[in-house]
DNA sequence: GTATTTACTTGCAAAATGCAAGTAAATAGA
DNA sequence: TCTATTTACTTGCATTTTGCAAGTAAATAC
């Protein structure tokens, strides 16, 4: 279990205390944008995070309030993470992180949500946002 | 000197690939935020980098091309480091930053900043970007 | 009852970070 | 001109984090 130090009070610096690592990220990318729930489908993404990685991070952003976890209902073996109100406040910054990325390294499976966050950032940060909330409350 | 390794092409770990780390966005906000350009100054701030650390992240800095270095004209004991282009596209993802971070931790010296980009961030970004080219063509 | 799925934990090697001290050129002051 | 200080690092070593491979354990499928 990590126990985040703040550095300073800036914002700035708060952030990259909670984020400011390799993986965090890139969790909730998987959850945000591909709506994946489950420590398997983290472990199958294509960046091959370690186990004990994995774990370290989704316990990290359970404590921080994050993401929330629960047993499957079709299957007790089965945990699903859920992103919360406090995880989606992140769409944003992912967002952010997509439009700058693409700059200097295109991407095309993202082409379309490019050239929509082109045309309309904060419409697609709404759309991407009301959909996980429906997803929080369907439960 | 620090060779960065791409896990994907996904430009959310293309960007992670660059920033995630806990000091490399903090450099650049020192420069784009308190106009800071050298060695001393970066080492002054409050979050206390280690030397070895700050030259490695200036030199990854500059070989990625996201700041120069050239001794001063006033003295030559005196390197000033000078954010890019390249770094200047990096002033949306620090604001949303200060946007995140603020939710969770206020910070008063960031009050007004903090209120002009709820107002308008783009707005707010175009004027720092403005400022950080305007430093750059005055050499 | 046995194999597989799902979600981890453990142990150890490798890499990154942090801290203290040392170096070296340029400048400032006596 | 000699000495101290500023500026910008480098080096060495301890600590921490990460990465990889293997092991564990409950639940489910066959």
């Amino acid at each position: 279990m990590k126990e985040i130090k703040h550095r300073s009070d800036c914002p700035v610096s708060y952030t990259l205390d909670f984020l400011g690592d390799k993986w965090t990220l890139l969790i909730l990318r998987d959850m945000i944008l591909d709506d994946k729930s489950t420590y398997g489908e983290f472990l199958g993404s294509y960046e091959k995070i370690a186990t004990n990685i994995l774990a370290d991070r989704l316990n990290t952003l359970e404590t921080h309030g994050f993401v929330t976890k629960q047993t499957a209902t079709d299957k007790k073996s089965k945990l699903i993470y859920r992103i919360t109100e406090k995880g989606i406040t992140l769409v944003p910054m992912i967002m952010e992180m997509i439009i700058w990325g693409s700059q200097f390294h295109p991407y095309s499976p993202y082409e379309a949500l490019l050239q929509a966050l082109q045309t309309d950032k904060q419409g697609v940060i709404n759309k991407y946002q009301e959909k996980l909330r429906a997803a929080v409350a369907k439960g």
